[in-house]
RNA sequence: GCUCGAAUGGUGGAAUCGGUAGACACGAGGGACUUAAAAUCCCUUGGCUAUUGCAGCUGUGCGGGUUCAAGUCCCGCUUCGAGUACCA
């Protein structure tokens, strides 16, 4: 028989799924394995054969734990909202829920073609209202949570709530907006609304005005990791930044339990550190200045608590609510001006444009420890969003204020014994502090940091302000609230309905709350989102669900939240649907939860590391302290797999003419080069034929050859259509198998590593899976497998295949297990071996990288059920111990010749050997060797 | 600018705790089989010198160091890649 690729696979496909080979279920006798593979955004262009990549890996230890007896869950499914499909329906009026089902179904014949192991009857879609209740309903669990800081966790809102009553904000630790102070009384003459407002500043995910990134061209605000030097992501559209009353999550009260939980996954260090950086945890000193002539209090952060004496200006950022307070009348024309000007500025310019820029407000802060008076500046260098939106200006130590010190001619004081300011700011944290203060501000018991070192001085300062009031030890991050809303048509819609002007939830029964009908993609005429073009939207289906519910007022009509969420709302907690698709009762029963806990091996690309990998996390830790999620680590190993790159692959036409001239001839003409498209070029080599038919204009193509080939030039390129270096795996498949593909792309390198893709290369592969065939059913085709006993030879070089195989694994170093597989099936077939007993064994692991073929010989051998249920075979070490042992010997670290010993040799008995062999005397020259190091079975290094 | 990572033949890449480079594959060259081609199989393949002889020298981006022994560890550079960027 033939190896016959086609049908091999068409033939095992059908078998897989006529007997749902795998559709896992909990087994609590079984240990579960949980692999999961970031799911795909369906888009139009189909699967490259990158996408692939780390679903191949992943799948591949999804087999291989199963056949070490694990109940393992491998699941997938597609990330459905996005914004792709509603550009196109904009464009078109092809409504994004077609497009996205047609675009689906692409993906599934593409991915059905590579013979992954997943279990397609738990994928899920999170444009489907089954699966999207539970994303409305974890939102409306985070309204109805607040975050307890003296508890780190979430807890209901109802306890604060009770707390305000009896006790008014005293006693309440909570992650808030801004810090409110109310007592009992006060909370209790509120009104409901008043009260609602007072709620919404502690609300996990709560309504608020926030500074947005708002792209005008979208239409839609986006999230900071949508926004890439200064324009959207997607598309590429200016960024604007406006002020919008918009959802958002409270993710920041999470921040120092987002940065602890990294030390207990197990995750790359880069991407670890990756995460802690946007987390951006620093420790410093929140302090208050008073304003002269005024009752204003300006409170700075800084993390250089030992520089306050060298405090020369105060710089608010133009947002601050302190600018108009501070605004003296003679200056408020020329802070109007600059704020106007600041305004207009989008992202992009403000990055772009780095140049100084400020003005003065007319103010003076009062240094707290030297009473002087320090003029108050206004500049846009200061971000109104981290920390208080003001800062104390250090120019001597801080390369910013230096820059913003030396443009307006403003006073630069060295605190540094030794530093030289006159060029550039001294930023280290290190030296002996001087002039802190200065004599002329010395005062008896004040603060003195003079002759201490700048951690000493740090700590001094803290602990000083801290006594005598005047500021206190903060830890500031980085990390914002994400924003929550989205002016999109195309996303899971709000369960909430407005009243008064405050929002509330739609009651949980009513949950999903479906994404209407609209005849228009588009933002209203009124500027209102998409969802306000679907009028029946809010009286059909959800008022009468609220009015069913009777808990309000029958007659009034209550309008309905018109934003929809973004494109991580989906994503952040699909994993634990996985483990339960089809409940309607809850988002994962308790029993699923508990047997499969969370994802023990995650698969993805890096680009997610500050978007879903974050939201996500925050996600799971949130629905941790409610009791929906058992672990509080959605991941706990996450691998990352390179991107694939294109490899383009150039002609090169002489200009103003149609004929192309070969790679290595083309230097002696003018050329333009041409990207072709890869598909008709194999091994660099352009298949002439297809050229001409490519396009109409080269049908009469002229061609200057060498070697009688047309040798083409190529270079690394991102993969896309219109470098016409997209390789689709169905071709691959159609061309070598689906079994070749696999071990193919694993055989490419590292799985981590970024590569271009590059079929060059593939056809050893293919011989290798042709070879294997051949151990079985020889040259001509006969199936030819022996029941003899398998020799020490062969035993050995299968149990070598097996250590190799398992450890590569374990390590996700499948490029060198590939190899192993060649060696082996060399040595087999060079040994002539067609014994059962050893290539029962050898299929079984090479089964998880190619299992059509392995199927097929398992099938031919009369093995029972299908090699996904086989046992992993176990490394005998008996069958690689070695009789003799090669030893490398040396002199002074010199390889000179090798020299046989019997393994059990000991070293004294080596020593001898060595040192009388004759060609030992050469090298010795009747010296006294100094030393003799023996490394067990490798060295004999003598030094002389 | 800051943080992290990388650099090995013509190419993709191996090399576990420092143990004496280049596994495996591609490409290239030569040979066998064949009327021929494809397919298959065998040999050679880092560089230099020698190949009538065993062999010898050199070699993992550059310069130092530690060690009996360094691709691997330490110090100082160069180049490339990724992330991040007025975060006080």
């Amino acid at each position: 028989m033939e190896y016959n690729f086609r049908e091999i696979e068409k033939k095992w496909h059908q078998k897989w799924t006529d007997e749902k080979i795998y559709q896992v279920k909990e087994d609590p006798s079984k240990r579960k394995y949980y692999v999961l593979n970031m799911f795909p955004y369906p888009s139009g262009a189909g699967l490259h054969v990158g996408h692939p990549l780390g679903y191949i890996a992943s799948d591949i230890y999804a087999r291989y734990k199963r056949l070490q007896g694990f109940n393992v869950l491998n699941p997938m499914g597609y990330d459905a909202y996005g914004l792709p499909a509603e550009q196109y329906a904009i464009q078109t009026g092809q409504h994004p829920a077609i497009t996205t089902q047609n675009n689906i179904q692409r993906y599934r014949e593409q991915l059905d073609k590579i013979g992954f192991s997943f279990d397609w009857s738990r994928e899920i879609r999170t444009c489907d209202p089954h699966y999207y209740k539970w994303t409305q309903w974890a939102f409306q669990k985070m309204f109805n949570s607040y975050y307890d800081n003296a508890l780190q966790k979430a807890r209901p809102i109802e306890e604060l709530i009770n707390a305000f009553r009896q006790n008014g904000t005293k006693g309440v630790n909570a992650a808030c907006s801004e810090e409110m102070d109310f007592t009992a009384e006060e909370w209790n003459r509120m009104t409901e609304t008043e009260q609602q407002k007072a709620l919404m500043n502690y609300r996990i995910a709560y309504l608020g005005n926030t500074m947005v990134n708002w792209c005008p061209q979208l239409g839609t605000v986006l999230a900071n990791d949508e926004v890439v030097d200064g324009v959207s992501e997607r598309g590429g559209y200016p960024v604007v930044q406006k002020m919008m009353r918009q959802w958002c999550l409270r993710v920041s009260a999470y921040a120092q339990r987002l940065l602890d939980g990294l030390d207990t996954i197990d995750w790359t260090e880069s991407l670890k550190e990756t995460q802690r950086n946007w987390i951006g945890r620093s420790e410093g000193a929140e302090m208050q200045f008073k304003v002269k002539g005024s009752d204003a209090i300006f409170t700075i952060f800084t993390t250089r608590a030992d520089t306050i004496f060298g405090v020369t200006f105060m710089v608010l950022a133009p947002e601050s609510e302190l600018v108009p307070q501070l605004t003296t009348p003679q200056q408020k024309e020329e802070v109007e001006a600059y704020l106007e000007r600041t305004k207009k500025r989008t992202e992009r310019e403000r990055i772009a444009d780095r140049s100084v820029s400020g003005v003065f407000s007319g103010s003076y802060a009062i240094n707290p420890l030297t009473n002087e008076e320090i003029p108050v500046w206004i500049s846009d260098y200061v971000l109104a969003g981290y920390g208080t939106g003001a800062i104390m200006a250090v120019p001597a130590h801080d390369s910013r204020d230096y820059a913003f010190a030396k443009h307006f001619g403003l006073e630069i004081r060295p605190l540094i014994e030794g530093c030289d300011v006159s060029q550039e700011s001294f930023d280290a944290k290190e030296g002996i502090m001087v002039n802190s203060p200065k004599k002329e501000f010395e005062t008896e018991g004040g603060l003195n940091l003079n002759g201490l070192t700048v951690k000493e001085a740090i700590a001094k300062t803290k602990q000083y302000i801290q006594e005598k009031g005047l500021g206190k030890v903060k830890v500031n991050f980085r990390l914002r609230d994400a924003i929550f809303s989205r002016q999109r048509y195309w996303g899971e819609p709000f369960p909430v309905y407005y009243k008064d002007g405050m929002p509330y939830m739609i009651d949980e029964e009513c949950l999903p709350i479906e994404l209407p009908e609209v005849d228009k993609f588009l933002p209203t005429e009124t500027g209102e989102p998409p969802l306000g073009n679907a009028t029946k939207w809010a009286w059909d289906t959800v008022d009468k669900k609220i009015v069913e519910n009777s808990r309000i007022d029958h007659q009034t009509v209550f309008p309905i939240e018109l934003n929809t969420m973004p494109g991580f709302a989906g994503s952040s907690a699909y994993y634990l649907r996985y483990m339960d698709p089809h409940n309607d009762h809850a988002l994962v029963s308790k029993e699923a939860d508990h047997y499969w806990q969370n994802v023990d091996l995650y698969v993805g690309g890096t680009e997610h590391a500050t978007g879903h990998l974050i939201y996500s996390r925050f996600w799971n830790k949130f629905l941790f302290d409610i009791g929906a999620s058992v672990k509080e680590e959605p991941f706990q190993k996450l691998i990352n797999q390179g991107m694939i790159q294109g490899r383009s692959n150039f002609v090169y036409r002489i200009k103003d003419t149609n004929t192309f001239v070969s790679l290595g001839l083309k230097d002696q003409y003018d050329v333009t080069p041409i990207h072709v498209d890869v598909n008709i070029v194999s091994n660099d080599q352009l298949d002439i034929e297809a050229f001409k038919n490519w396009r109409p204009e080269y049908n009469h193509a002229e061609f200057i050859l060498e070697d009688g080939k047309y040798v083409c030039g190529w270079a690394v390129e991102k993969m896309s259509k219109s470098m016409y270096n997209v390789v689709n795996p169905d071709m691959i498949v159609e061309k070598y198998g689906a079994d070749t593909l696999r071990m193919y792309e694993m055989f490419l390198g590292p799985i981590e590593q970024s590569k271009p893709w590059d079929t060059n290369g593939i056809d050893g592969v293919h011989r290798f899976i042709k070879k294997l065939w051949t151990l079985f059913y020889g040259r001509n085709g006969q199936f030819n497998v022996t029941d003899e006993a398998a020799n020490k030879e062969e035993l050995k070089s299968l149990h070598k295949l097996i250590k190799k195989v398992t450890a590569d694994i374990e390590a996700f170093s499948y490029n060198t297990s590939v190899s192993a597989f060649m060696i082996c099936v060399n040595e087999l077939s060079a040994m002539k071996c067609h014994k059962k007993e050893i290539l029962e064994k050898l299929i079984i692991v090479l089964a998880p990288f190619a299992p059509h073929i392995c199927e097929e010989l398992w099938e031919a051998m009369g093995c029972k059920g299908s090699i996904c249920n086989a046992q992993w075979p176990a490394c005998n070490e008996e069958y690689l111990k070695e009789d003799v042992v090669k030893y490398t010997v040396s002199f002074n670290g010199k390889a000179r010749f090798t020299l046989d010993f019997p393994a059990d040799a000991d070293n004294a008995t080596i020593e001898q050997t060595v040192m009388s062999h004759e060609d030992s005397q050469k090298y010795i020259e009747g010296r006294t060797p100094k030393k003799v190091i023996i490394v067990p079975k490798k060295i004999v290094n003598i030094v002389l």
